[in-house]
RNA sequence: GGGGGCGUAGUUCAGUUGGUUAGAACGCCGGCCUGUCACGCCGGAGGUCGCGGGUUCGAGUCCCGUCGCUCCCGCCA
């Protein structure tokens, strides 16, 4: 016997006179006592069961788990309902079987308003919403979608390591002990980078994966610590190519959820550009408002805010501020790293004719100004636009899809006053950018690139360094001596200079690309079984400490932590 | 590491200037009901106001601390 002859939603006004058996979940019941009304869900919809008074009909509850046997009979004209896509029938039904009850529920199947901690509690119940249905039916079809364009263009499927080298450099690693080497860990992959690397050095042409990553950083709307990259590497082949694979990718994930998909070509903006205009490198260009730029109209100024800043940039907002707005604004850009956010018509006063015109500022518009080093000018200002666009609704409800190029190869580390790499270290200078050497490294460009959709970085790629002595300049560059470059990366270094094919490719986070796609404000919406921004799961309890006798077999101890009870 | 927001019934929330026994809706329990579809009607149970301390004659409300969740900055090759 079947459980079920036909899904809850899928029945309509031509399966009227046959008996089925259909199974699902109480959604809801209207109890008239003598005639019992039962809708019964499933994920692809409901279906309302008419019953006779029995002894069982009473003690259905919600949630419980049934399956009823029936004949499908045509409701009359004015019980039809229009809101049910199955509202013009009805079973009538002969037995009815609980298959499964159920306690009352710390909340309603499908209801939104609850607190994500509780659904995430019972991520179960939660899961039988349309939401979470929707959403990780999609996750799958996106996906599908885009091993389907991958198979199709002659990408093969290559599983790399999760277990690997742990890398000082970058994301903070999560650790495996090894416990047939005390004393010695694995690092969780960060990402395939190397191996795939590899494998076009071996070879393979055009590699892809579905990949986990881990990253042990703090986690935000768009970030966890364990996450899906749509990762890929091709060898022969310049930026472009990188490029028009990935749309192709997109589109491809697109057409498989059923929604239109973005004009090919994205459009490209540069480092340079995107950094100037929206103080970003990841900008939402859905909506205009750019930085502008007065440094130069404000070099003599009577204004010594201005007139000795290295930098000073303005936003034109659609809007007055009062002194109280001004004042939260001011605030807000301090924690940013501004010293301060100048309002322009506070300011007037001190400039002259000439210097007011090249702010330009039209009537009932105002701008804020920071007067800085042009980082902090552009990042600040960077936030402040999003945050005014937001708060002011200027969003429109629009895809924009666009890669941003041409990144500076190294950027300097504040903290330790040395060149570090801007995306890592494997990424190729720009054609003509070397040898760099005695150029000074914050004007070599490299062959790096990111995709960014409606401000959210979906993710980033480059054409990588396939000669090793280049590859070797970038680690003296970065300060690495021989010695350290052959420890850490020797293997990486062997293999090119065993005749490793021009290459590159690219990375893409799943979630962060489903949840764009499913209109999603964070990814945890994404992924079945997150975790909270503690970096806790709230189902299981994870993380969890371990007796020091199962830490020693790994060869690890624990350090003692403080108790909180004690507080 | 830093800043903001939130925490009251199972859930979502209200709770005035600090003042009697902390309310509503949904859910839950009991009863009635043969055409409902957010069924209806009658009745009922349910609270460590996150936790700890303080101020006060009196604290859900004010103060301090702490925990949890959340958004953001830093961080995220």
């Amino acid at each position: 016997m079947s459980w079920r002859d036909i899904q809850c939603g899928e029945l309509r006004a031509e399966h009227v006179g046959q008996r089925l058996t259909v199974a699902g979940w109480v959604d809801t019941r209207r109890d008239h006592g003598g005639l019992v009304f039962v809708d019964l869900r499933d994920h692809t919809g409901k279906i309302q069961l008419v019953l006779k008074e029995s002894d069982r009909v009473h003690e259905l509850r919600n949630e419980f788990v049934v399956q009823a046997v029936g004949a499908v009979a045509a409701r009359a004209p004015d019980a039809v309902n229009p809101n049910l896509a199955t509202g013009e029938v009805e079973i009538q039904v002969e037995s009815l079987q609980i298959l499964s009850r159920s306690t009352p529920l710390p909340f309603q199947v499908g209801d939104d308003s609850v607190e994500e901690t509780m659904r995430l509690r019972y991520r179960w119940l939660d899961m039988r919403g349309e939401r979470m249905q929707r959403n990780l039916r999609m996750s799958h079809a996106a996906v599908s979608g885009i091993r389907r364009t991958m198979d199709d263009l002659g990408f093969v499927d290559i599983w790399t390591p999760a277990m690997t080298r742990g890398t000082p450099e970058g994301a903070r690693d999560f650790l495996v002990p090894v416990r047939l080497q005390p004393g010695k860990f694995f690092a969780l992959a960060q990402s395939p980078q190397l191996f795939k690397q590899l494998c076009m050095i071996g070879g393979l042409d055009r590699y892809y994966q579905i990949a986990t990553c881990w990253r042990d950083e703090d986690l935000r709307a768009d970030r966890q610590f364990e996450f899906r990259q749509l990762d890929l590497e091709m060898a022969f082949v310049e930026r472009e190519d990188v490029l028009d694979v990935m749309e192709a990718a997109v589109v491809g994930a697109f057409e498989a959820v059923g929604k239109t998909a973005p004009t090919r070509p994205f459009p490209h903006i540069s480092y340079d550009e995107a950094m100037a205009k929206y103080g970003s490198d990841k900008p939402d260009m859905r909506f205009a408002m750019e930085i502008q730029d007065v440094t130069k109209a404000t070099r003599g100024s009577e204004f010594g805010v201005f007139a000795n800043a290295p930098c000073v940039r303005y936003l034109v907002v659609p809007k007055t501020f009062s002194r109280a707005e001004h004042e939260r604004l001011v605030a807000l850009t301090k924690e940013w790293g501004a010293k301060g956010l100048a309002l322009l018509s506070q300011v007037a006063k001190y400039l002259s004719d000439t210097e007011l015109e090249a702010f330009g500022v039209p009537e009932g518009s105002s701008a804020l100004c920071v007067a800085d080093t042009e980082e902090i000018s552009a990042h600040v200002l960077g936030l402040l636009r999003l945050h005014l666009a937001r708060e002011l609704d200027l969003v429109p409800d629009t895809n924009v899809f666009h890669w941003v190029v041409d990144f500076p190869l190294f950027k300097h580390d504040e903290e330790t006053g040395a060149w570090t790499f801007m995306h890592h270290p494997f990424t190729a200078p720009a054609t003509g950018s070397e040898p760099w050497e005695p150029r000074a490294p914050q004007d070599v460009r490299g062959q790096h690139y990111d995709l960014v959709w409606n401000g959210w970085e979906l993710g980033s790629g480059s054409i990588r360094i396939h000669d090793v002595e280049v590859q070797e300049r970038v680690f003296t560059t970065m300060g690495m001596t021989d010695e350290e470059a052959k420890s850490k990366f020797g293997f990486l270094l062997d293999a090119l200079a065993m005749g490793a094919p021009p290459h590159g490719g690219f990375a893409m986070g799943i979630e962060r690309f489903v949840a764009q796609l499913a209109g999603e404000p964070d990814i945890r919406q994404i992924v079945a079984f997150p975790k909270v921004s503690s970096g806790s799961d709230p189902l299981t309890g994870a993380p969890t400490s371990m007796p020091d006798d199962v830490l020693a077999e790994s060869g690890i101890r624990a350090l003692p932590q403080e108790d909180p009870s004690k507080a």
